[in-house]
DNA sequence: ACGCAGTGTTAAGCAGTGTTAACGTGTGTT
DNA sequence: AACACACGTTAACACTGCTTAACACTGCGT
């Protein structure tokens, strides 16, 4: 099952490239569009599943945008940004059928957190996602890794860590951030403990020889796949 | 029927005003107050029928607000807000009478699931709906099962825990909420009890391959579907 | 009153999980 | 080559959770 498709739009070129960016590192496809005019079209031949909207974006704010892509579409979930903090923009964007609403400046987390409300929420499209992994797949949500027929349960850290692998797959995943997002902070102790996982996820996936935890002497490690 | 009337208190004005705006567009009536004293006054003129309060907060914190207002209301659902990294936070917030928590950043789908949940439990609302959990219906008044013909009942305990579960499906529900909710209080003996409920939940859900209540040890479970 | 089935709790033993420890191996530096 | 240090491997450990069965209690029908 592929990535979540997702459309952003927003104008301020540095925002927009960071809060993309981000957005893949954790698993979506990121559309972006500088502009009202050209987040339409986007929204039209690639069909996202959600919408992150900048309000005030040249051509074509984002209440606008919103309101013609509700006449056609009144279900997909759409998150404004605004700088403005007058309250009536709140009240306008939700009467443009607004789901959500983040105030800049805001935290990554922040988006996250009300993006996957938005899509859990959505009938069918359960949250539990396979994803591709040399000849495995692995289902993080599910704690489970299938080979072929095989299926090999994981623990609930062991599919933290390769998820977190996995989303920097084929790049440097570093040791300090795995430490401080699973266990909180990276003293000595837990370094040890991660090196344990470590050798267990080796083993859970030796299946295919194709598959491989680098490691990148002092800063962490890469999956390969 | 009139609209809901529920009562936010809410330091941080420009949080504040958009959950405050986002519960009216959706058809509740929101009393707003950004301190703790004067959302005391607003509790006692009003008389809302659920509260959300930030356990931070001027003049008078969220944990005094609701240790008052219980001593002559033991039945108003009352939802904290906490800022993130305060875990101790929760526990405490038990002491005064939680019926349930948000961890901030959180979304409006978020809270407004778990009001709905609160206010559902309600007397007089006996809204008997089926809700759907992989391939079974779920109706927890009538506390039943149904997988495509068969019919599987369930003791009033294992729908209660199920139902919670459930309102936090592919999140983790926390062991001592579990508890605090359906049993009172969480020491040792009802936390074995639990267990046991857990795993006959597990084998009428097991017809279903792809539901699972995982296990996160030390926290909780996480009911995937 | 009696037996019966259903429900929630208690008990006991086993399995799983994450951490710690001890020792071994690799890697870059001097 | 010698060394310090980072990382790997395995086993042991403490604890949490899982499973099964037995148990007390209730409500029910006869």
């Amino acid at each position: 099952m592929s990535a979540t498709k997702i459309l952003l739009a927003e104008d301020e070129l540095a925002l927009g490239t960071i809060v993309k960016e981000s957005l893949e590192t954790r698993g979506f496809e990121v559309l972006y569009a500088r502009d009202g005019e050209e987040a339409k079209k986007q929204y039209l031949s690639h069909k996202p599943e959600l919408l992150v909207l900048d309000v005030m974006m040249p051509k074509k704010d984002g209440f606008s945008l919103a309101g013609e892509i509700r006449k056609t579409d009144s279900l997909i979930p759409i998150i404004f940004l605004t700088a403005k903090s007058r309250t009536e923009d709140v009240v306008e964007g939700f009467g443009y059928g607004a789901n959500d609403y983040l105030k800049k400046p805001f935290s990554m987390e922040e988006l996250i957190v009300r993006m996957k409300a938005l899509l859990d929420r959505k009938p069918g499209k359960t949250a539990t996602e396979d994803v591709l992994l040399g000849k495995y797949t692995f289902n993080f949500s599910k704690q489970l890794l299938r080979f072929e027929s095989r299926e090999i349960m994981l623990t609930h850290r062991e599919a933290q860590l390769l998820h977190e692998l996995w989303l920097h797959k084929n790049q440097l995943t570093e040791r300090g951030l795995i430490l401080r997002t699973l266990w909180g902070n990276d003293d000595f102790f837990n370094a040890r403990s991660m090196d344990v996982f470590i050798t267990r996820l080796r083993k859970k996936l030796a299946l295919d020889a194709d598959i491989h935890i680098l490691n990148v002497r002092g800063f962490g490690y890469k999956l390969v796949c």
